[in-house]
DNA sequence: ACACATATCGCAATCGATTGCAAACGCAAG
DNA sequence: CTTGCGTTTGCAATCGATTGCGATATGTGT
């Protein structure tokens, strides 16, 4: 039991070891000029003291925190939490990719209040780079921070024109799909659920219209903004589909989790389902499994988005520049249409 | 324009202000010796220069790093990641908690293979203070660590001799009000769906016993260990009820998610609920409103709980000794029983 | 006007690891 | 036994903010 002084930091380690605190640094390190001999013995000593570099003096020379911002900006939404399984599926996707990239992920909730938002967490110094889910009905401050800042990506959708780097899957092919899929299934009279105020909704919304178009049921579509989150009370969809003169027989919920309040109105009505009217979703969570009935939905591959958004975001710290990068959503029919 | 030279750190402030770098560190850092006018002048400069002080030199110096690690252990489960709508109510709650309280979460997912997996972390000096969510099976390592390293606290169960600091619904009590409701509803051949490996689970099994028991009913039980996570295969839980000699009239699954898979299955079997068969969750998300039909569920207070996991840890990295918390869950009777 | 208490401010050490540069070392050829 | 070259190691500056202590500046009471 010689560990009595016990060692706080590497000049410590380098006294007892009776070399000098920059060639303790250097075994420690890995890579670095220094023979194999003296590594192998302190890296020895470090094991048996259980002695590790302290990381904020690290961080402090190294100049970065090893650390990603993700951040869930809540504009369109006034409810106070995230209840979306959507999210917690991206968020552990973007744990693993970014811990298997050496970094920490560290989450902000975000209430868009004041327009600084960004801009403040982008120069807290806090974070290397910056992961934004979703861009809500921010893209105007999205672009103008991506303009200064460049370890910055977002999940959402794309625009032409659009400033800053996203990775999402082509809304609008998914809405074409949706759309198409409930055409074929025979559906004349089709209702959109979904508040189109997130540029993604939006773009589902567009790739509907322009199927219906092309089948010329332009005419057949209503819209209903119902809220995205889960754990918001549904009774308003409940409501919707008790009084509408013509109930739909098709209906394309903007996302999984409201096509699933939308399953339980339909299911308390009354209305079976597929039988009297088709329902599907969008995003492909496992949730949709274990619907009843199972699910049809618009599935984007969020394992190979996560990747990407870990992997442009990366490029981007490297000082490289990335555009953005858009992926093609598939069809999956359950049973549900 | 006299922004010519960008302020990169406090001393060029300090120098285009005409006073020592210690002088603007006491105006921008709030509290001081400072005279009120020479602070609001130094301020406004930096504000117009756009300067925020380095964290990283702050949190080296400060010997803090504002951050709370936040880790949720797999080791039961073998599944790649976490779709459990638990896990995103919870870090949402937390989230809220801890950026009131001014802290940054840092979010980890370990799936532990070797059983150092907490002293790592603990000792790598990226955080401040580490929640743990769930105790998985891992209550040996939790105690060993607790016991050396003081800023630890865990969501989960409790039990006697426990030596880690948890926050927790009485699983017991849940169990047995669970059970208890069933029994009241008529139930007499009672099955409890969950794996019973986590403590939680255990105890919640527990407490079904101890209610049947006193019923009288103590041989009416079967236990079927259906695992807890969404997203994983739920034909396991179909194909046990298809096959069950005597099917079940009451059902306690252990969590809602599986609750959810059970209600699925049921439908699939075409067993009605709750006419033939009665169903309880435990958890109280708000993803049972959304079932078919609506969830009845055991609920625990997740908002107070997170505040208190956050309350204790931040009074234990103060110091201070704290002891575990214990709530009381409460019935909630929907239309599944 | 003088002494003394108090409010501000400057100085310099400190947190702990990293790294460019130079010194000291080893080894082999001449 | 030198000279020469390449490998290891030590030295010391550096990252940027914080803070105890001592030094001024300000103010009050005679």
């Amino acid at each position: 039991m010689t560990e009595r002084p016990r060692i706080r930091n590497i000049a410590d380690l380098a006294k007892i070891a009776g070399v000098s605190p920059g060639t303790v640094s250097r075994a420690l390190s890995g890579a670095g000029l220094i023979s194999q001999k003296t590594r192998d013995r302190i890296q020895a000593l470090a094991r048996e003291h259980e002695f590790r570099p302290n990381i904020m003096a690290r961080n402090l020379r190294i100049q970065r925190t090893g650390a990603i911002g993700v951040l869930i900006p809540l504009g369109h939404e006034t409810g106070q939490h995230i209840s979306d399984p959507f999210f917690i599926t991206m968020l552990g996707l973007l744990a693993d990719a970014l811990t298997e990239r050496g970094y920490d992920l560290v989450l902000s909730r975000v209430i868009p209040t004041t327009d600084d938002w960004l801009e403040r967490y982008a120069d807290s110094g806090r974070v290397d780079g910056i992961i934004v889910i979703g861009q809500s009905d921010q893209s105007a401050v999205l672009d103008r921070v991506a303009a200064r800042y460049r370890p910055l990506v977002v999940w959402g959708g794309h625009s032409r024109g659009q400033v800053h780097c996203s990775v999402g899957s082509d809304n609008i092919a998914g809405g074409d799909i949706a759309a198409s899929h409930l055409i074929e299934r025979g559906c004349k009279r089709i209702t959109f659920f979904g508040d189109p105020t997130p540029l993604e909704i939006a773009q589902r919304l567009e790739g509907c219209r322009q199927a219906l178009a092309r089948a010329g049921l332009a005419d057949a579509l209503t819209v209903f903004p119902a809220h995205l989150a889960a754990g918001l009370d549904d009774s308003d969809i409940t409501a919707y589909l008790a009084n509408a003169e013509a109930r739909p027989d098709g209906i394309f919920a903007a996302s999984d989790v409201i096509a699933m309040s939308a399953l339980r109105a339909l299911s308390e009505l009354g209305m079976a389902v597929p039988g009297e009217v088709k329902v599907i979703g969008y995003d492909g969570l496992a949730l949709g499994e274990h619907t009843v009935p199972r699910l049809s939905t618009v599935k984007q591959d969020l394992t190979t988005g996560a990747r990407n958004l870990v992997d442009l975001l990366l490029r981007r710290i490297a000082g490289e520049d990335t555009s953005s990068v858009v992926m093609m959503p598939e069809l999956v029919v359950r049973l549900s249409s």
